[in-house]
DNA sequence: CTACAGTATATTGTTGACAATATGCAACAG
DNA sequence: CTGTTGCATATTGTCAACAATATACTGTAG
């Protein structure tokens, strides 16, 4: 029989995949612009690279939702309403108090205290900076990241972590006017770990069930302010 | 200003795109051998047709999951376990109540007549070709996707149709020995669809979660017998 | 002045050739 | 006979040119 060796496991880093990452980046932190046109040729002579690899750089950001694209027209930055955003958080709720579910009797033990360690760490940042600047950003979503791998199941780690969370940071950078919910989402961050880690499915799904609604439904009041 | 015309809506249909769709269907109908290699050349050559669009189309079946890509080794038909099946049901469970309990709150009278007429199409198919013959087709899901679409949540939409159930469908085409649960789940279809129609969210998403949940369950027994 | 038509320009879609990488085969050392 | 090494082959990654389509502009009719 063959056997076929791979040293390295094929880092192989393709032009198009490097790109993708790197405009997704420029997505989410809002150095593009929502609707703003993006040229296969001007990106290529940008990155100093052919239109192929762009091409293909672009289709995969359109499959994740991050770029608009139009047949024969081209792509645009995924311009995001605040209703998609709503819609975005409604299936976000279904999927995490899943995941904390699965998380809060799977979870290693190695796994927890990695958890354990980024609240800490959220904690921290918080005293130090200040009510606001952390939970827009993006390292709030750490701690949700964390239980989403917790959960040990693929399918759910793959929409939550490449699907929706790409998304909803985009949603953030382009609705900056919305606020976090500063030391209350802490608190109720707190809540969730310590019902997983002594192993409370039901409790942590509670948990995570509220801490997320009631996050979307302050969205909600904002966009709909009095009924 | 400049008003700029556009007769037929851009049906554009780009050859990758037909690709794509052809394929997909292929490997859901389990025409294509589940670890089978899927040579960019050998397949232009079967459509006549150039490597750029099969290269592309292989891409977007890549990141819909249907195919496995090795960056410099090609694309492979994905090989589905049955504990990825059980991976997928487990998510899909949880979106599915997400989605039931907003379709039995916001579906409109012509979807719910459109579900009606499903569910009895799906009455006098089953009687006319016995028990077994229905549930493990395609056809099955069609009931499900109405409920998917009638939610009106588009991300929720796309998920179950785009990404849950071509997969689940190539899953039940590598593992035909697994059997539906013929009549008693057509039973369930008829609960739900009850429930929808007076606009019970909450026993809709209660009989979803027994009819899912139960199908899933027995996966699981089949797949450690015992425990 | 506005609305439309036709043309010019720019951008995307596709193709075939070339470069880089991985796979398969054969010869050789132990 | 086993395992490794190097070369030949095949496949993927990238590129640059060409074709097809959409957009922008200009001129003309009303």
């Amino acid at each position: 029989m063959n056997k076929t060796y791979r040293y390295p496991p094929t880092e192989s880093q393709e032009r198009s995949e490097v790109l993708a990452s790197i405009l997704c980046e420029e997505i989410i932190k809002g150095q593009l612009e929502p609707g703003e046109k993006l040229s296969e040729a001007t990106i290529g002579s940008r990155f100093e690279i052919s239109r192929g690899p762009v091409r293909e750089a672009l289709r995969r950001l359109s499959e994740r939702g991050l770029v608009d694209f139009v047949p024969n027209v081209g792509a645009r930055v995924a311009r995001m309403s605040l209703t998609d955003m709503l819609d975005l958080l409604e299936v976000r709720v279904s999927l995490e108090v899943l995941a904390v579910e699965l998380a809060a009797l799977k979870m290693t033990q190695e796994q927890k205290v990695h958890l354990e360690k980024l609240y800490q760490n959220h904690l921290s940042m918080f005293s130090v900076k200040g009510t606001h600047s952390y939970f827009q950003s993006p390292e709030d979503l750490d701690f949700h990241y964390a239980i989403a791998k917790g959960s040990g199941n693929p399918v759910l780690v793959k929409i939550l972590c490449e699907d929706l969370y790409p998304k909803l940071l985009v949603c953030r950078s382009q609705h900056q006017n919305i606020k976090g919910r500063g030391v209350k989402a802490l608190k109720e961050h707190q809540t969730i770990l310590s019902a997983i880690s002594e192993g409370d499915a039901e409790l942590a799904s509670m948990f995570m069930k509220r801490h997320l609604q009631s996050a979307r439904d302050s969205l909600k009041s904002l966009i709909e302010p009095s009924n």
